[in-house]
RNA sequence: GCCCAGAUAGUGUAGUGGCCUAUCAUGUCGGCCUGUCACGCCGACGACUCGGAUUCGAAUUCCGAUCUGGGCGCCA
């Protein structure tokens, strides 16, 4: 019965093990093999001698990275890794590895990010990248239980569309049958349908596509959106959600992943405090008018110079409040007693761009003129426009990326690094 | 979309016109080696992205193509 390798301890009498060869030193009569499965790697240790000659050949046939069964008796042993060895009985090659490697698996040699992706398989056979996606994975069950407790659903929508839902983003065009059709950018109108529906508190967690030609270590062509609407509340509401969801998933994280974020290595794992400050968008600008170069005056996008100015001088996570309207989208509600800013929001990590939401505009009427003033025609918006006449309540919700969530928390120098196959510009392979 | 940079063995690199029959490491193959843990030692193998130009001479300079990385804008 094959066993994991992290539950031999040197107490165990025999054991047999599957697993990658993870490297092979050959010192003449002693040869040592390390075994490498998802929990752990286990020495082998080989007495030429005293060992059946056929183990003896097969150790000599074995290349790096091939898949071996090793059964044998555990020997408490000092000098080994992890504090016990493996003497085998018997060795078999389960399937071979051809050479040479396309990458250094156990990384004597480092490979660029392109080489790596490119044999992503072999890549995450590394256990600093599989750490990455046993976290990841950490990060979306907390996430499903934080909504499931709360009392959300979990809803899956279309991500094939016949047009844009918010405008401005550039979509992927596919071909449907005899139609022009689109890769979603974002569940937006879905979501809220369905607090036209009455679901009250929904979420998904699903792809979004943005054909935007950008080139940068932040951005993706499909990332994973973490996205909630909810009814009956306001932004302010949503918010909180959001900072309790956020606290909630890195104390998740820091309780069940500790082998992970050791495998990478990371001095320390703090899990934000509580109060994530509410910063106002024209204190924001004051911020990075003051620290940046270049003009940034009231009404400008905060440009990623004046992220990092604002993110430096928070020093942890905070939401940016209280936007212009018209620098948000047309379902952005604007405060009734001060319509030039809105009830839109954005949270942020030092670094970067967490989620951004708002308080939506639930009011039929108000929405038509708020798209109208964007310079938009209501005519094009029918489909979306519909759900709103027939009482729809006021809402909130916002879309969390689920892939920056997980760059930021593990500080991985490339967002990249936190999907499996990263597609961007130029990647649709593998 | 705009801008910048880069492309050398399987991998990661050195190399600013002749000293390049191209450096080093790792790897692979062969040999030696009984406590390695980046094992060590000896030997071998393996590369200048493509096309054009300049030049007596190009990995190195220039032009074009292809591929790649990054910055900006915009965004999650």
């Amino acid at each position: 019965m094959r066993v994991p390798i992290n539950t031999i301890t040197p107490d165990t009498p025999s054991a047999e093990v599957i697993g990658w060869a993870h490297e092979i030193r050959d010192l003449g009569g002693l040869a040592f093999l390390l075994i490498r499965d998802r929990t752990g790697i286990i020495q082998v240790t080989v007495p030429k001698k005293k060992v059946a000659p056929e183990i003896a050949e097969t150790i000599r046939a074995i290349s790096r990275e091939s898949v071996v069964r090793v059964t044998g008796m555990v020997k408490p042993e000092g000098k080994a890794p992890g504090g016990r060895e493996l003497i085998p009985d018997a060795i078999e090659i389960v399937s071979l590895s051809a050479t040479p490697l396309p990458l250094d698996v156990a990384e004597k040699v480092p490979a660029e990010l392109d080489t790596r992706l490119d044999n992503r398989f072999l890549d995450a056979r590394r256990p600093r990248v599989s750490a990455i996606f046993k976290i990841r994975n950490a990060v979306q069950h907390a996430t499903r239980n934080f909504f499931f407790d709360n009392g959300f659903i979990e809803i899956n929508t279309s991500k094939i569309v016949a047009a844009a839902t918010e405008g401005g983003t550039e979509l992927f065009p596919i071909a449907y049958f005899e139609k022009e059709a689109f890769l979603n950018q974002s569940p937006q109108l879905y979501k809220q349908m369905m607090m036209a529906a009455g679901f009250e508190k929904v979420y998904e967690i699903g792809p979004i596509f943005r054909a935007e030609e950008h080139n940068t270590t932040k951005h993706l062509n499909e990332a994973t959106s973490i996205d909630i609407e909810v009814s009956f509340t306001d932004h302010i509401g949503v918010m909180q959600t959001l900072e309790d969801l956020v606290r909630d998933i890195y104390q998740f994280v820091d309780k069940t992943c500790s082998d992970a974020i050791a495998d990478l290595g990371l001095d320390s794992f703090a899990v934000p405090e509580k109060g994530f400050p509410r910063l106002p968008y024209s204190e924001a600008i004051e911020i990075a008018s003051a620290k940046c170069e270049e003009d940034i005056a009231y009404g400008d996008d905060i440009g990623t110079a004046a992220e990092r100015a604002i993110g430096e001088e928070m020093g942890r996570m905070y939401f940016i409040v209280d936007w212009p309207s018209s620098i948000r989208p047309y379902y952005a509600m604007p405060y009734e007693n001060d319509p030039e800013i809105c009830k839109a929001f954005d949270m942020m990590h030092p670094r970067m761009e967490l989620s951004s939401g708002a308080q939506r505009v639930h009011q039929h009427d108000l929405l038509v003129e708020q798209i109208a003033k964007k310079g938009l025609n209501p005519e094009n918006f029918e489909f979306y426009l519909n759900p709103f006449r027939f009482g729809m309540p006021p809402h909130a919700g916002w879309g969390l990326g689920a892939e920056r969530l997980v760059t930021t928390m593990l500080g991985l120098p490339n967002v990249r690094e936190a999907v499996l196959f990263p597609r961007d510009r130029h990647r649709v392979v593998p």
